[in-house]
DNA sequence: TTTT
DNA sequence: TTTT
């Protein structure tokens, strides 16, 4: 079992790109709320949501909208510039509800085909955050 | 809601260190497998326990050992040594199932309090992993 | 591990009621949608709060509000009228958030200390659903 | 989002059944140990399980085993004999992990086709706990 | 009806 | 740096 559930609103628009194979990818933060030390705090935590869950994500959230995200936890090394090993650690959303009412939102949120411009475009399970 | 439950096994001992307070910190990570494009995958996750959960850890687990972990998912910035700012994701533990039976450890888990050797002491909520 | 969480909203205003030592329990039901053959469905589950939390959901809570609950599945068994033995199933809250404004309520919710009316008084852990 | 998580042991083994159209249905119930008032106490919980899922319980779980069981809480109403209406509270398994070493069972679970003797039959999702 |  |  790797099961993460976080309630929070999201911090920007979701970014949607496309692996080399066409898969869509949909990479956002959410601030998560709580108390501590008599005052509020916030964890920003990266989520990212894959295929028809991001495109969904893609077409429906923005900035600020609240959601409650299920997922699991990830934890990948990759190889930075300077040589160094870094980690990403985010949460794989496997089902993300809505909480609050449309905002009938001017700015259709993000979902650009980064194909379209032949670059940024990622190797599969690559996409460091 | 920030919730985390994790099921895996101890990749190494627990550590456990003190804070100049004296609040009890346990570091470990586990290794929480899952199936994936028909093979065994594990994701390394890093806990963190406070104060008596911390001190439970450090006395009763070991490396190898399998738990059921409950907490929240915690990222913290930090500037590197080479000032670039960097973040550190965990998963502070609330609650820590041991699902095995005891493995009558001979080597004494952890525990060790660091303060009585004069090093290795963080200044409260400063601890990289 | 009993753990329950739950999004949904009061199908009725919480009622308070106070044991015999003085200790506050409030009950509610909420509806938890969900997609199933085509068309939305509700679960319909009963939770209780005990002592503090008991006391403000009481005050802050009303019919139609969502709330996200957390808390663990508790089965009792009691003798009905009739003679038989029947199973009262429901969600012991241990922590709810509020998800949507305040709507400024004018019937004030639930919290009834019926200790001053001399009756509805539960035995302790004996009030049934 | 209506999600369960528990941690407990087998209390029998598995029933299998199977509806008129031919889906499998596993039913059986866990208990889920907890410490309160100083002592340990369980909840018996109902466990339902459909399809290839309720196949794999019946194969490979019986009484005393511990599973870790994901679901979500299921709240049914039917008319009883009396012609009262009833409550049947269980939790539908989405996922089931099996958590201690397989003892070479000599009593092989369930997995009864009931339909192989004409009776027990069950109307679709009508199945009486 | 109850597990370890 | 990695568990079974």
């Amino acid at each position: 079992m790797n099961k993460v559930i976080l309630l929070g609103r999201l911090t920007r628009d979701p970014e949607v790109r496309y692996t080399q194979s066409g898969k869509a990818v949909a990479s956002f933060s959410i601030a998560v709320n709580r108390f501590a030390g008599g005052q509020e705090q916030a964890d920003f935590i990266p989520i990212v949501a894959w295929e028809k869950l991001a495109e969904t994500c893609g077409n429906n959230l923005t900035k600020g909208r609240r959601v409650l995200v299920e997922g699991r936890l990830s934890v990948r090394s990759y190889e930075a510039n300077d040589g160094q090993k870094r980690r990403v650690t985010e949460v794989v959303a496997q089902n993300v509800e809505y909480l609050d009412s449309r905002q009938t939102s001017g700015t259709e949120a993000g979902n650009i085909d980064i194909n379209s411009f032949g670059k940024d475009v990622f190797p599969e399970e690559e996409i460091p955050f």
